[in-house]
Parts: structure tokens; C-alpha cells; sequence
DNA sequence: TGTCCACGTTCGGAGTAGCGATACAAAAAA
DNA sequence: TTTTTTGTATCGCTACTCCGAACGTGGACA
């Protein structure tokens, strides 16, 4: 079980941030993120955690230990960015998730 | 869209809790349960948020809005079809998503 | 070798999260 | 009625969040 400052880092490394991008994406300052990462204990606030987690595109609940695995973690996210989408995109989406299966039935 | 403090207060109240309760429950003091509900705008931490979202049996997303109220039963069904799916086939949806998002912005 | 410079690290400080104490009004129970 | 439980509200305090602005440091070019 890693702690948030590890996952908040393994998750930047993974997606190629620096953390100066990932300050920007989460609306925070550099040395913040920093401090997240490296002192103990990491105690951010909900609006902070919230916005971390989107840019790193995973839930609150996953940082927060509140979830179990990173994969259901990334399948919600995706799935909330799916709901956040016009009604069109999101025919999109279903009708290729559609072609897939059926290509790969 | 409701507030943070309103779904406390209305979690809280339709599972019979007190504030007093809550309070215990979530590892907080009576007065800072109340100005969560009452204080404009509170911004709890990461860690009073997910024990209150236990408490009351929700998830921290929900609490901080990133968590939509249950979809329509279209996005549910198209959620179910994703899970089902492997990795490989989840990824390559979850990158065509992006592609989308990213042509439309 | 040198000097950029992108990136990580460190520090001081303003503002605030969160608590315990306290007080009082409503409501409910007795 | 009186008594007890809940909710509302404020105060002072400590510890921490979060920021800006430095400072260090390795690597990429010439």
C-alpha cells in the first residue's frame, strides 16, 4: 500500500509531467505539488485532491486509499469523463466500443 | 447541483444521524459538522472528506462533485459493456475518447 | 570546459482548518 | 410544566495548507 505522496508521483512519472505541468493542470503551485509528493504526512484539501486526481486522471477516492485497485480507479475516471461529454461524442464512443467487440468477437 | 454542505446535511439527515453523530462517527467535532453544512463555502480536507464519505456511505467524488448522480440508464449500460471488455480493448477506447475530447477543444 | 536551462528543492509567511469551550434557542421527551 | 436532546452560533487557539520566490543541480548543447 503506498501513501499519496508516492501514487501522486507514480501517476506524474506515468503521464510524462513535470511538476510545473502538473501544478498548472491542478491549479496549484510547484512547490505545493512538491511538498505532496515528498513530506509526511500529505494532508490536502478536497478541492485540491479533486483537482490533482483530474489532471492525473484517476478519483479523489483512489488517492485518498479510499478505492482498491488502480484499475477500477482508471475505469471511473474514464467513465467520468465520458459523462462529461455532449450526447453526440458519447454515441461516438459507444458505437466504437461496439465495432471493437465486434471485430474482436 | 447541490452544495457540499447541503448533501451532508441531506445524507446526514436521511440516514437519522445527529450532528453529534456524524461528528463521532467521522472523527470531527460538532461545530466543525456544522459549519461544513453551514459555512460558506467549506473546504474541508482530503482526509475529514473521505471519512465523512464513509460515514455516509458515499464517495468522496460524489462529495466533492466529480461524481455526476446516477446517469441515465444509456451511460450505465455502456459502462457495463466497457468493464466487460479486456485491457487492451478498455485502452484503446479510453485513448479514442481522448482523441475526441482533444479535436473537439 | 563553459553557460544555459529545465527541473527539483527549500524557506518564510499569510491565511485558514479544525478543535474545545461556551451559550442559547427549538424541539422533543418526561 | 420541567428536563433533555438537538441545532445554531461565536471565540481563541494551534497547526497546517498553499503560495511566491528564491536556490541547487544535472544534463544538453556549443
Amino acid at each position: 500500500m503506498s501513501t499519496l505522496g508516492e501514487k501522486i508521483r507514480d501517476l506524474r512519472k506515468k503521464k510524462g509531467f513535470t511538476l510545473d505541468q502538473l501544478a498548472e493542470l491542478s491549479k496549484s503551485s510547484k512547490s505545493y505539488v512538491w511538498e505532496l509528493e515528498n513530506k509526511d504526512p500529505p494532508r490536502p484539501s478536497g478541492e485540491k485532491l479533486a483537482l490533482i486526481a483530474a489532471a492525473l486522471d484517476v478519483t479523489a477516492d483512489y488517492l485518498l486509499g479510499a478505492e482498491a485497485e488502480p484499475g477500477t480507479a482508471e475505469d471511473k475516471a474514464f467513465f467520468r469523463k465520458y459523462q462529461k461529454m455532449d450526447a453526440p461524442q458519447k454515441q461516438q464512443i459507444r458505437e466504437m466500443l461496439d465495432i471493437i467487440n465486434r471485430t474482436r468477437k
